[in-house]
Parts: structure tokens; C-alpha cells; sequence
DNA sequence: CCCTGGTCATAAGGCCAGGTTATTACCCGA
DNA sequence: TCGGGTAATAACCTGGCCTTATGACCAGGG
């Protein structure tokens, strides 16, 4: 069982987001005044708040003159580390936003879990920046259920990983993915020049997700020819926990490219190289057949599309 | 008084920290009441926490059910979501109470604003997992002046970009950044295949760094042979302004590739290839001569020393 | 059979964080 | 010297959110 949080949960020590927002705010506009206009608070409210922000963490932020604020060196980095914050609560809401919008929605997106997870979230916030205006609504699923919905009508655009995509629709290869072998780096495979066999691979106790899971299917079906996985060294229900016991040494884990992005740019966990294996996946978009998509539907699509894939 | 921000600030739309902390607790926890207890908060305060959650975002995330909740479909894709803004407030936390013990710490670090930023949380975090009792004490700025703190004795352990260490000090590569172009997809150079020659980069208009920045003074060097960097199309102060004006088309950009992994991995950005052009550093973790790290600060070094780069 | 220990929801009461308005102080440029 | 910008302080008030107390429901065991 992990540690029910040492020194108190985390909304204790964290300022709330309208703190952040005030602080970037402030780091945008130069003026504690007009931060608060922005905000849609009164001046004094934002003192208060900068003041209060200040003393928590025990740091000045900003130097205050009058004719205006400045960051301070200590500011300019918390307003970084504040800024990674509002971006994930911008992708929250973005998500969000679609989540609710049930049936009123001029858009109606369905997508794969890995893609409604990872991409979906940035998409939308771009969408909301380009086209204000645009409500749209998503239904998350595997790409089966996907692909009926867009059938059924139910959505009028879908997004799923995985190669065979059922008749009457058409597609467009918007990206790839691809299932990556990582390890932490006291493994011996995180020092790894030479690939893995893929043989050896398959013959290696893995974290994996659970069977039935899409990145599971890939992983069998690309380890099949060579005696197919062996027993896993752990199988757990969610990305973030293999992830985690990757990183805390557990062994070598398989996971989609999009999740570990992060992890590998921080070195928490290094790429494995393995030969002979191919485990990548298309991204597909796809639509009722002959029904290109127009509106909304293609100004998200058109966020989404990249340069050298062109649809069928 | 008017709301300038479509929709209002982020803060009236996003649930508080302490809302998606319940959740991912519940999620983890399997019960309202053990997530409250984890939470230090009474079992009511979960509960209604919860039913504030579900009705701000319209959508059922707990199944309740007398023996436990479990999430819905929706509570998974909204608790990933959440968890992204959770990692980030932990990255926040461990980099502010870092730069709050001043004096006292038991592990001064010094690093450059790079790692700062985007490097360091993660480990303070990871260091906070493996040893919890650490207090780390944090001072930012360029690598001249962490180098200064370091052979001051000011500093335990310092982090710092770029090619040259001053003498009396002792020195290991942790990994390696490198400037990238970037471009978004409209853009020619995002279709590169084949690598733009080093003398096209330096002869075309860029989204650049104010000069004085450590990237603008590594591509500067890089790009001098030929001929120079191009009058800049743009020259912002902030990674993210320059990250914001090459995704919203402004033309291509360059910056390092811890800044823009994201952006890479879910192909907002594209890397362009680039021919004839180093823009590798290593990045160094840096003590006194003759005195190997040890305790707390041998700790945080082997947590971010990569297994292929050894100490000198 | 019913008691016990687990789940969760509802009700009533109290506290305090954070907002508001009004005012003061400061600095700069016209 | 006066207006328009900056920010800080004071006094007041509202309402969100927590607490405790209680009730309904369900499963398992004596």
C-alpha cells in the first residue's frame, strides 16, 4: 500500500490554481491591476492572493513598483513550474468540457481510450483557441465501439489505434504509435546499445496491463511468431501503475510511446532497442463512408492530420 | 464588470487540487471512507467533495455500491486527466520547498535554469519517495554562477549546461540536451525529410530566445560559421512564448528538447532534421574537487546519473 | 435470525478564507 | 500641480466547506 501522503495531501501545500493564474498573469500583463481585470477580480483581492502566495511558499515572486510588477529570478521559475500546472488543468477542462456536452454538441467525437487520454485533451484546447465557438462532445471506448458509433451516427468523427478498420468507413492515418520496451536504469537492458532479440523479449518476465487491454493485444500478437509473451512479471490495471513500477525498478515494461514520452525526455526511464520486432500502430480518424467531414468536424481533423499521411 | 477570459478564469472551471486528489485516492483506495481517512477529512466531506466533482462536471465517475466505489469509464478517463494536473502540483511542491529552506537544508543544490525547470522537480520528487527525510535547498541561475556557489561551498551539488566546467571542479555527464528546430505542420520545414543544410537554418528568420539566453548563445556559436543566425522573426523571453508562436505558425523555432518533448510526442511540433549542425550539450552535475558526493547528495546524483554517461 | 461492521447519504450548525468597497500612499508625465 | 497609473491597508460580510450526528442499506457470522 503507498504512503497516504507524507505531510499532509497535496492541496495543502500547493497554492490553488487562481493563485497560479494570477501569478501568470501577472508574469504576462506587468501589473497587478490588470491581472486582477483579467481575472475578473478587484485589485486588492489579487495583493491579498499574490501576498498570500508569497508567504506560503516563503519566496518573493514579484518586485512591485509602482508603474508595475516584475518577475523575480525565484518568480520566473515557480511561474514555469505553475505554468505546467495550468496547462494540465486547461487539458482537464478541455476534456471535460466534451465529457459534458451529452447530446447538444455540434460535435460529436468518439476516441480510443490511449487517444482520449493523451491526444484528445491538446486537440481540443487548440480547437477551443482557433474556433471559440465550437461545443463538441466525446465518448470514449475501445475502437469497436468506436467504429459503431460513427457508423450508427452517434458521432460524427472517431479516432482509434489498430490497423483493420470496418467497412463503411473511411480513414486517415493521423499519427503513430508505437509500443515501446523501457526499463529504469539500474536494468541491464537500460544500458542497451545492441537491440534485444525479439526472442529474448518474448522469453523476459515484462510489467504488462492486463489481457484484453489494447496495448496488451498488440504486445501478443507481436510476440506470437516468437513463443508469445512469457508469464508476466506483473499485470496491472493502468498505464500509470506499470509506469510506476517500471520506474521503481519492477522490471521491463511495454508501453504505448505517447505515455512514456515524458519519462524518456526525464531519463526516468530509458527506450530498450529490440530487433525484429514491429510494434507499431496506426492512428487512425474515420468517418461514415463518402460523408467527408466538413464543419467542425474537419477543422478538428485538420488540427490533428499530419503533413505526410494523407487519407485513403 | 466584464469577463474578458471566454468562459471565466480557469479556477472557476477546474474542480480544486484537493477534489482530484479524492478521486485518484478513491480510485486507488476502492471507498469513499478510506480515501476521506487517507485525506485526513471525515467520510461527509468525501462524499459530498465527490457529488460537488460529478455535478460541476455533469458526468457519474464512482459507482457506489455498499461494499466499495469503483470508477465508471468516464471516472478512469477523467481521473487520467487528473492525474496529470496531481504530477505536475507534485513537481510544483518539491521545486517550491526547495527553494524555500534557504539556509538550513541538509542538501544545497544550485542549478542552471534549464534543469530548474524542467529537470529537477522530477527528481526532488523521486528523492522524496526513496528518502524521505531529505531537505533540499535549491538556487537557480546560469552556469556561471552555480559553478561560483558550488566552489564557494554554498551549494552541496550543482547542475549546469554547457561545455565548459571551471578548474577545481569535479564533474559527470547526466544526460545530454540538444537544441532542436522545430516547426508546426503547416510549415515546409515540418515535411523535412531530408535534412535543411546548416547555411539554409542560419539564412532563415527564426522564433528565437532574447539574446543573452543560454539556448540563444549555444545556437548563436553553432550558427556562426555560417554566416550567423538570420534577423530573428521573432525574439521572445520565455520558452513557452517561443513554444506558443512556432505551434501557432509563426515559423519555425528552436529550443531545447526537454522544452518541447511534449509537443513533439503528441506532433504539435515536428522536429526538423538538420544537417551539419551540433546543438548537443551535455548536461553535468558538477561538486568540489576531490570531494565524491556522498550522503544526500550521492543520493540525488545517482537518480539522475544515466547508466552509459560515467564520472570522469 | 439478528447483530456487527462495513458501505454511503443527509441534516444542522459553525467557522474562517477570501471576496468586496473605500481609502491611503506613492510615482511619473503632462 | 494635478490626473492617471501603480500597490497596500482596513473593515466588513458572505458563503463554501468542514464537522458531528444520524439513518439506510448490505454482507457475513454467531
Amino acid at each position: 500500500m503507498p504512503e497516504p501522503v507524507p505531510g499532509g495531501p497535496l492541496s495543502l501545500r500547493v497554492p490553488a490554481l487562481a493563485e497560479l493564474e494570477l501569478l501568470l498573469a501577472v508574469a504576462r500583463l506587468g501589473s497587478l491591476g490588470q491581472a486582477a481585470r483579467a481575472l475578473g477580480i478587484s485589485q486588492p483581492a489579487a495583493s491579498g492572493r499574490l501576498r498570500a502566495l508569497e508567504q506560503r511558499l516563503g519566496v518573493r515572486l514579484v518586485r512591485r513598483s509602482p508603474g508595475g510588477s516584475r518577475l523575480t529570478d525565484e518568480g520566473a521559475l515557480v511561474s514555469e513550474w505553475a505554468r505546467k500546472i495550468v496547462e494540465a488543468a486547461e487539458a482537464f477542462d478541455a476534456g471535460a468540457r466534451a465529457l459534458r456536452g451529452r447530446r447538444d454538441s455540434r460535435l460529436r467525437v468518439a476516441a480510443s481510450m490511449t487517444i482520449a487520454e493523451y491526444l484528445l485533451p491538446g486537440w481540443l484546447v487548440a480547437l477551443h483557441a482557433g474556433h471559440p465557438g465550437t461545443a463538441v462532445s466525446l465518448a470514449a471506448g475501445n475502437s469497436a465501439t468506436v467504429a459503431g458509433q460513427v457508423l450508427e451516427g452517434a458521432a460524427d468523427l472517431g479516432f482509434v489505434e489498430g490497423t483493420e478498420v470496418p467497412a463503411g468507413l473511411d480513414r486517415a492515418v493521423i499519427g503513430h504509435d508505437r509500443l515501446l520496451v523501457v526499463a529504469a536504469r539500474p536494468h541491464p537492458w537500460a544500458r542497451r546499445r545492441i537491440p534485444v532479440p525479439a526472442a529474448e523479449v518474448a522469453a523476459t518476465a515484462l510489467v504488462l496491463r492486463e489481457p484484453g487491454s489494447g496495448t496488451r493485444q498488440v504486445l501478443d500478437a507481436a510476440l506470437a511468431p516468437y513463443g508469445g509473451p512469457a508469464a508476466p512479471l506483473l499485470e496491472l490495471a493502468s498505464t500509470t501503475a506499470v509506469k510506476a513500477a517500471a520506474i521503481s525498478g519492477a522490471g521491463p515494461a511495454v508501453l504505448s510511446e505517447l505515455a512514456v514520452a515524458e519519462e524518456l525526455a526525464a531519463g526516468r526511464l530509458t527506450a530498450v532497442p529490440v530487433a525484429g520486432l514491429d510494434l507499431a500502430r496506426a492512428l487512425h480518424a474515420v468517418w461514415p463512408a463518402g460523408h467527408r467531414p466538413a464543419g467542425p468536424a474537419r477543422d478538428l481533423l485538420s488540427l490533428t492530420r499530419r503533413p505526410r499521411d494523407r487519407p485513403s
